[in-house]
DNA sequence: CGCATCCCCTGCCTGC
DNA sequence: TGCAGGCAGGGGATGC
């Protein structure tokens, strides 16, 4: 589910009932997500207020008084949902009551003003740990992750150094997180046909001065930027059931070109070619061959 | 070093 | 209806 689009809309939707706020209790429903859960994570959380949650590539970052970060990854089925303060029974309470679980809800964050903050893993690929905010850049998840696509926007020049003698495809290439961050399966395949590139093309072929790479970087970073900035806007993509912190659904889905359309027309005006599927490094990629060269 | 492959885990869909 | 197999938005470890 969650790539930069999805990751965005999760931060705008935790930061209201969060920013300003402080954690009162977190609560762990199993010792691990991905990664066994640090034993001194629920100490380094409680009591603190987190002051601002920020985005770097797929992670969250939510800054915390006292110097703490606590980093989140949604992986491939994280998501988080709000469940707000229930307001005081009128009378006196005779039981307290006790939030329904959904399976898999792993974590949950009681902040100090009643809400709830519930973090809901099927798949358990996401993971989340607590580090000093000073020695971020230096841990070793979040060292070596590449550009941020939007912010500033991505720009011709940086396609052409991080393409420079790159041995593998247009779609491996973007892929990796070393040298764009953010990007994900569905984003990928919808920034090239948007620009009009093969996946399956050599990446160093867009770098270098010809006319060809020249067009083609400027191409696709335009597309890049546009297709995520357009996806962010929908409040991301909800294949299965991801939803925005909010609870409300994206529905950038429904603007999907080739994601998942294989056989339909190829959506390009005057393209008479058909969505094709082949897999590269394991992974399905979803073109034309007509209109992506 | 770069790259492909396999693996982590659960759920859903398809075909038999 | 049940069951096996394939597939899924990510990324880390391993081996060539």
């Amino acid at each position: 589910m969650p790539e930069l689009p999805e990751v965005e809309t999760t931060r705008r939707g935790l930061a209201p009932a969060m920013e300003g706020k402080a954690i009162s209790r977190v609560i762990l429903n199993r010792p691990d997500l991905r990664f066994p859960i640090q034993s001194d994570f629920r100490a380094r959380l409680a009591g603190r207020t987190v002051e601002r949650i920020d985005r770097r590539a797929k992670y969250l970052l939510l800054r915390l008084s006292g110097g703490d970060v606590l980093v989140a990854h949604l992986g491939m089925s994280g998501s988080f949902r709000i469940e707000a303060a229930r307001a005081p029974l009128a009378t006196a309470t005779l039981y307290r009551e006790i939030p329904r679980l959904a399976a898999h809800d792993h974590v949950i964050f009681e902040m100090s003003e009643g809400a709830r903050i519930v973090y809901n893993d099927p798949r358990r690929f996401g993971f989340m740990f607590v580090a000093a905010d000073a020695d971020l850049e230096h841990h070793p998840r979040m060292r070596g992750i590449g550009v941020e696509p939007l912010e500033p926007p991505l720009e011709p020049s940086t396609l052409d150094r991080l393409f420079e003698g790159a041995g593998t495809s247009l779609k491996a290439a973007l892929l990796d997180q070393k040298r764009i961050a953010g990007l994900g399966n569905i984003y990928v395949c919808e920034a090239l046909h948007r620009a009009g590139l093969s996946p399956l093309r050599r990446a160093a072929t867009l770098s270098g001065g010809d006319q060809f790479a020249r067009t083609a970087r400027r191409r696709l970073a335009s597309a890049i930027c546009n297709v995520l900035s357009d996806a962010i806007e929908a409040g991301g993509s909800s294949l299965k059931d991801f939803s925005g912190a909010d609870g409300k659904p994206g529905y950038f889905q429904h603007a999907f070109r080739v994601y998942d359309r294989e056989g339909a027309a190829c959506p390009k005006r005057g393209c008479k070619g058909a969505i094709e599927r082949v897999v590269q490094s394991g992974r399905s990629t979803f073109y034309c061959r007509t209109c992506q060269r």
